[in-house]
RNA sequence: GGGUUCUUAGCUCAGUUGGUUCAGAGCACCUGCCUUACAAGCAGGGGGUCGCAGGUUCGAAUCCUGCAGAACCCA
């Protein structure tokens, strides 16, 4: 078998994931054998494609999964997606607008029809993308959020929150896209960070009693016609006098109250504020608060209605009123001044536009009761969030969680299921279908002859997060018939076995913007209706950001395109970029470098099997010492790394992980050891190192599996005669065998120290490394030393290993190993002056580090409350100092110097 | 404005309840090598008064206070 000098990513992915599918390797079912161990995906939208954030979230939860099969778990990861109302439906608007059809000319079914269509058009397209990642998912398990068992469990879910009192209709001030024409979430406005510059308008309001005017200052003079009063600050004297009378609004000449409020901010503006109630949350409270008349001028598209009372306006845009208002303003001697000013505007999400606060009618879940549980929850790390610090950040949110708003003016979407039989605010029934409907509107109304036909449903649809936080139960038909009680709004896990036996899932791996959107809501749609957290653990990633540290956007263009990406690198080794450098919870700075050095890593692996398949092996030959030594010491190091493995992954540290796996790999296994056993060129290897190597070989690919799925899988079928249908995914995960033997550990590090000296003295010396030298130690471990010669004598090439010291007029370079003195035998003169500069800047430095622990030693208070052992490594640290010193200054003798002590 | 978190080498980060040879890793950097697995490589090396100022302690990167700066969340 001839393989190629540099590993072909290209060449083996494909094919490995094919095999893998079709021998079903990530298909899981409920097994009493075995323990559970679910990741529910967190379901992208539908239509999108694959980013940065998908790569490294969903690269976290195979390397999870991965590791957790190999364990011998049930391992299940369902994957799917998200139908993402609003994202979607902007997108077929779009794309509908560039064809020339506006929505508001299609009917509703027409626009679904066009939805449905673009959905199976470019719906899945992600899913594909995930499996050129190496993604492990159980295909068949995968769920849309539109299915029609979700879709059905959705609108259940609503009738049921609707029965148990937690959903209401009302008035509301909310987040209004004029655009989009539809209600935001608070989490859909965004804000820019440095604010954004608008006008500060100064105008003059004359006084009812034609006593004087009073100046207000507002950045939407727009809405000047919706003013119903104007308030100041209990406190401020400068217009203590003025509460109580009447102001005209310009204009409409409307006479309004002028009231007192604490919320007035004094420093602001003039320190009178303006109060519309209709058009500002703010003055809606105060609205309230005064018993203040409501007018809104606004229309739903943002145009100005005929209730502003000015001809001119209405049907114009509130951005073109602005401005000519502004000159109205001026032209009638009511504007005073201008100001530039730098203020927050919310804007849309996924429009753009600017957010209107507007009054109207929304559905809403009362948050603060049905929370409860889910505070708890994490309060008592029953759903422990990783890292733990957004305990913090969930907990000020769920304190003062505010009730969600969950209608949306879309198509796209679950329709809410409320069916209005008359025009009165409460002439309205919730149901799930339309014939329980008739009979409770005829109910309700008192009607008896009303039909369906007499029923109009509730024309919105529901947010998106309404749908998705019921995916770890929803993805396992939990609401279907058999297993939901309609009467207690519970479900019967035990009736359910996908669900008996994956819920509550194992962790949730998330982006931290979404913890409120999603993973809160999840965590309370859990408790309602299973009693139960949905999850064990949540781990929160970082945000994938360039190396400048800005978030990776399509406007910017700063994100990579991750299939590039992965043609380019490999898979496994966009995987390992990824990983590289994103512990939990922090941000990770993407940078295309770490996927170079993933490669590089695969190529290294690569030709370390290169290497190993190379060698031809002398059957009959037993192992030479120096080989039993080599297996022994990394078999030592073999078990420290897996502890530490499981200790790193038991923390969610896997970066941590990688790396440790990395650097065991790169200098371990390829720089020490094989470097170690490695035959002389052609000649034969014996076969117990052999099968020795291949075992470790094998170990450390079983390791590495869940990080790097594709080339281990390739190596791994190269590394033995493998059955059909056998597979490394399926391989058992290595465990802890023993306690590692750290004396040989540390033996075989002073012998690595020893060795990289040797090195140092040549590179300094400009000794080619093809001149094999004499060493000669001085030493008291002389056993130790012989024991190791052979390895030293390989990795240094040295000629040999005497003990003692080199005779009279032998060239030799000392140095000092740990309190052994050595000297390397050279050829030609040796500049003893440097030599000894050298030696004594070592012994400088050790004598301050004597001198220091003294110190310590000799300050009583320090002996007395050290606990016992600290001060005994004090002691140590002491005499190996001392042994450390007499040893250079034996070196300092030896070339002429003499010691001033 | 309120809250949370953070500030350690040129860069990205570890540093576990304060206590091992005067703070570690990876990358980058410098020097020498195309040595028959790998130049996507090998060998060696330099680099930090742990944001600043105080305090507690025998002992502080680690605990406390203040200041400066950054990020995120909420308003």
């Amino acid at each position: 078998m001839e393989l190629a000098k540099k590993y072909n990513p290209a060449e083996v992915e494909d094919k490995w994931y094919r095999y893998w599918l079709e021998n079903k390797v990530f298909s899981a079912k409920p097994n009493p054998e075995k323990e559970p161990y679910c990741i529910v995906i967190p379901p992208p939208n539908v239509t999108g494609v694959l980013h940065m954030g998908h790569m490294l979230n969903n690269t976290i939860q195979d390397v999870l999964i991965r590791r957790a099969r190999m364990q011998g778990k049930e391992a299940c990861w369902v994957p799917g997606t998200d139908h993402a109302s609003i994202a979607t439906e902007a997108k077929v608007v779009r794309m509908l607008r560039e064809r020339g059809i506006s929505k508001h000319e299609l009917s509703r079914e027409e626009f679904l029809k066009y939805a449905w269509e673009w959905k199976e058009k470019y719906g899945g397209i992600i899913l594909e993308q995930l499996k050129k990642l190496g993604a492990s998912c159980d295909w068949d398990r995968t769920r849309f959020t539109m299915d029609d068992k979700y879709y059905k469990a959705v609108i259940r879910v609503f009738v049921d929150l609707y029965k148990k009192g937690y959903i209401y209709r009302g008035l509301r001030m909310i987040n209004w896209d004029p655009e989009a024409k539809t209600a935001l979430s608070n989490e859909e406005v965004i804000y820019k960070e440095e604010g954004e510059i608008s006008k500060l308008y100064h105008v003059r309001y004359p006084l009812a009693d034609g006593s004087g005017h009073v100046v207000i200052a507002t950045t939407r003079p727009e809405t000047i016609l919706a003013d119903t009063a104007i308030a100041v600050n209990p406190n401020d004297e400068r217009y203590a006098a003025l509460v109580g009378k009447q102001a005209l609004v310009p204009f409409v000449n409307r006479p309004i109250p002028i009231i007192a409020d604490d919320y007035v901010d004094t420093s602001f503006g003039t320190g009178c504020l303006k109060v519309t109630p209709a058009h500002d949350p703010n003055d809606y409270e105060i609205g309230l608060r005064h018993q203040l008349e409501v007018i809104d001028i606004l229309n739903e598209d943002g145009s100005l209605n005929e209730a502003c009372g000015v001809e001119k306006y209405v049907g114009k845009d509130r951005f073109e009123v602005r401005k000519m208002i502004a000159k109205d303003l001026e032209e009638a001697g009511l504007l005073v001044k201008v100001e530039e000013i730098t203020n927050k505007v919310g804007r849309s999400e996924r429009t753009g536009a600017v957010v209107e606060p507007r009054l109207s009618l929304q559905w809403f879940i009362k948050m603060k009761e049905i929370s409860k549980r889910a505070l708890e929850a994490v309060e008592k790390d029953e759903v422990q969030l990783v890292p733990a610090k957004f305990k913090n950040i969930y907990r000020h949110w769920m304190e003062n969680v505010r009730d969600w708003c969950i209608s949306r003016q879309l198509w796209w979407g679950h329709r809410i299921p409320a069916y209005y039989y008359g025009e009165g605010e409460n002439d309205f029934v919730v149901a799930e279908t339309i014939e329980e409907a008739v009979a409770l509107a005829r109910e309700k109304s008192g009607n008896p002859h009303l039909q369906a036909s007499d029923l109009r449903q509730d024309e919105d649809v529901l947010d998106t997060w309404a749908s998705s936080w019921l995916w770890p139960i929803a993805v396992f038909d939990g609401f279907e018939d058999e297993y939901f009680d309609k009467e207690k709004g519970k479900i019967h896990k035990e009736k359910n076995a996908d669900l008996n036996y994956f819920y509550p899932t194992k962790v949730l791996v998330t982006a931290p913007e979404i913890l409120f959107f999603w993973v809160a809501r999840m965590i309370i749609a859990g408790y309602e209706y299973l009693d139960e957290r949905p999850f064990e653990h949540v781990y929160l990633t970082g945000i994938v950001r360039d190396k400048l540290g800005r978030k990776m956007s399509k406007s910017l263009g700063n994100s990579p395109d991750p299939l590039e990406l992965m043609a380019q690198y490999g898979a496994d080794g966009v995987r390992v970029g990824m990983l590289f450098s994103s512990p939990a919870g922090n941000d990770l700075l993407f940078d295309e470098k770490l996927c170079e050095q993933g490669r590089n890593f695969a190529n290294k692996i690569w030709n370390a099997f290169r290497l190993v398949k190379g060698w031809t092996v002398e059957a009959g030959a037993a192992m030479p010492a120096r080989n039993r030594l080599a297996t022994d010491w990394l078999r030592a190091r073999l078990e420290t790394v897996k502890q530490a493995l499981d200790e790193q992954f038991a923390q969610y540290r896997l970066s941590e992980a990688l790396m440790t796996l990395y650097k065991f790999i790169w200098d371990d296994f390829c720089s020490w050891y094989l470097e170690m056993v490695k035959p002389a060129f052609g000649q034969p290897i014996d076969a117990p190192t052999y099968e020795q190597t291949t075992a470790f070989f094998d170990e450390i690919l079983r390791l590495l599996h869940p990080f790097m799925p594709f080339i281990t899988e390739e190596l791994w079928q190269h590394l033995s005669e493998r059955r059909n249908g056998e597979t490394i995914c399926q391989a058992p995960y290595p465990q802890v065998q023993a306690a590692a033997d750290t004396g040989l550990i540390e033996e075989m590090e002073r012998m690595m120290e020893l060795i990289a000296q040797v090195r140092n003295v040549r590179a300094e010396r400009q000794i080619p490394n093809k001149d094999s030298l004499p060493l000669f130690i001085k030493t008291n471990r002389q056993a130790l030393y012989e024991r190791y010669a052979e390895i030293v004598k390989k990795m240094a090439n040295l000629a040999e290993i005497a003990f003692g010291e080199p005779a009279e007029g032998q060239n030799a370079i000392p140095f000092v190993l740990k309190e052994d003195e050595c000297f390397l035998v050279v050829e030609g003169s040796v500049d003893t002056e440097q030599l000894k500069a050298d030696l004594l800047k070592e012994l400088d430095y050790y004598r301050g580090f004597k001198q220091s622990v003294e110190k310590k030693l000799s300050n009583e208070r320090f002996v007395q409350n050290a606990p016992a052992a600290v001060v005994e490594k004090e002691r140590k640290k002491l005499a190996d100092a001392e042994a450390k010193i007499a040893a250079i200054e034996e070196s300092l003798a030896k070339l002429g110097h003499a010691i001033d002590k």
